[in-house]
DNA sequence: TTGAAAGCGCTAACAG
DNA sequence: CTGTTAGCGCTTTCAA
């Protein structure tokens, strides 16, 4: 087994609890006599290669470190941009002595086991929860942060600004002259406030542009727009794509087609992830800090779980998106 | 608080012993009585909304139920394939009651303390760790299983079997009248034992091919790559790319360029991820079931765990690559 | 600042 | 099959 307290206790001829006092440093060590025993118990401690047990910490002190990172959809949270926050998600709670638990919400009741059975601390979201699973929370009283969802005003969250993010690429194509804009959400697309968001940005900067009545917005299938794309001859001429699911398709599309982009249609991407840089062409697109919402998100569970939070005030951050233009968009004639 | 086992044994007037054991099934319930006292633990509990406290039963038992994912390398764990095995390792864990804990090795000393201090009962890797990582595991007698990684015969291990799936792509190319080819591997590619088998698979192809001479290897830098590709009249007509990164680059470079892709250069990548399929034109690509590699993973590492694996000789899985023909490889001339 | 003692919720012998 | 009794390793009163 493992070097414990006691064992260290016992050489450095002191009691367990000073032990785990002064290596855990609760010990302002003002005086000479608890300077030196300090000093030797840490040296002891280091002789015999002592790691607290986190287990037994935890345990003992009614805490898990642990944060649940609840999702009921894999292709969402698997997928590029939200991978970066995971990945700043683990770093940021790791560096707090938090862990990041996936819990996938499903059939089975494993997710019931972890939350009731004491296994999180706070929780962690990218979407709207079912409510059973909300209820298991609040019956915890378990923290819970939104990442890029702002559907519940009640929870603290971190958001990106779809609004403006979706007003700045639809006036970027105004700019370049387009004037039938489409707005296109594959209809795989769980619904997300995201979704409402951009959509209302998208028709803000229409109505600015005084191109409202040419605004078309889809949530669609393929087959619907692709169609819509290449017949009559009040087809848009840009697309503005939910996200890079729609612009893959899309761009593959037009290719299969012979519409040439940007010369024949501008299209526009949300989320810059590594591979919009190298598509043929590289995408325009609306992109963010993916990484400071998984540190904010880590930072605010934490707070809340710490109780530093105080006001009990949700918190809300929000991120703002840039306008990336590389080669998808072009002046329509 | 949470309800207990004792609050349970009050109610029920039995012992504390008693209901965890009737909780945790391990009562046969032949006799009478106890299938009485079963029946009337069980109301009881799920009357109270009883959940084992999972931190409890862990520390008790001396087990974590915590599978450490170790890794040094971030963009190479959360890049596409990988995310689909992380995924089903999140899940075949969970159904048996682990979960899974990122563990970035940096210069931190985080890993130390989660490895060190009992926060893991085994770990998974991707790629070969450094020696005071795996001292730290060995100390601990944590076991371990690597992922798409054979560089040590010590552990087990899933592999893929990259010396088939380079020689198939290889012979793909050659079927369809290529002569020069080449094997492209990025220099920012960390070493990594798939990149030998691949080029022995290649080597080997080549040779049976009878155009041993006229193979290129290249772990190299995009430009030298580009630049090979286009000067000189005795430059490479197919590319087998290491990986997405290379593919998507190569693809990237010769649409800038004007390379017509199959016409003038042949590309085939590995791994197939969903962006792959949609690619300008849709890549031919080594694929294999990513999902199979982490439930072998998890089933391995718990087993090894629960000493099923009574043998100690490291089990091997190997997963067999297949070539997904699709339009970035035609025939030649 | 230190020590003693109790306890977190469950498991694991050991008798009965 | 059941109850009793010790822990697991650390934290946390409460006195000294």
């Amino acid at each position: 087994m493992s070097v414990t307290i006691y064992e260290i206790a016992e050489r450095a001829d002191v009691s367990s609890s000073t032990v785990a006092r002064v290596l855990r440093g609760d010990v302002k060590e003002t005086q000479v006599r608890s300077a030196t025993n300090a000093n030797k118990i840490r040296k002891i401690a280091r002789e015999m290669g002592y790691r607290p047990n986190r287990l037994a910490r935890a345990f003992s002190r009614g805490k898990t470190y642990g944060i649940g990172l609840l999702y009921t959809d894999d292709a969402w949270i698997f997928e590029g941009v939200n991978m970066t926050v995971v990945n700043s998600l683990v770093r940021e709670l790791q560096s707090r002595g938090y862990h990041l638990v996936f819990v996938p919400i499903d059939e089975s009741n494993a997710w019931k086991d972890i939350l009731l059975g004491g296994q999180i601390d706070g929780g962690l979201v990218f979407q709207e929860l079912p409510g059973d699973v909300r209820n298991a929370l609040d019956e915890k009283e378990l923290p819970l942060v939104m990442l890029g969802d702002n559907s519940d005003p009640t929870v603290s969250q971190v958001v990106v600004d779809d609004f403006a993010g979706a007003y700045a690429a639809t006036k970027h194509l105004g700019g370049l002259g387009h004037e039938r804009i489409m707005l296109y959400v594959h209809d795989s697309i769980k619904p997300h406030c995201s979704i409402g968001e951009r959509r209302r940005g998208f028709d803000k900067a229409m109505e600015d542009l005084g191109l409202a009545s040419k605004a078309s917005f889809l949530h669609s299938t393929e087959e619907d727009v692709i169609h819509c794309l290449q017949h009559g001859n009040s087809r848009p001429t840009g697309v503005i794509c939910y996200s890079n699911l729609e612009a893959t398709l899309l761009v593959h599309a037009m290719w299969q087609y012979g519409v040439s982009i940007p010369k024949d249609l501008s299209i526009i991407g949300f989320n810059d992830i590594f591979a919009t840089k190298y598509m043929t062409p590289p995408l325009t697109t609306v992109g963010f800090d993916a990484e400071r919402i998984g540190v904010y998100g880590a930072r605010m569970v934490v707070e809340e779980i710490d109780g530093e939070n105080t006001g009990g005030a949700p918190q809300v951050e929000v991120i703002k998106p840039k306008l990336i233009v590389r080669g998808s968009t072009a002046r329509f004639r």
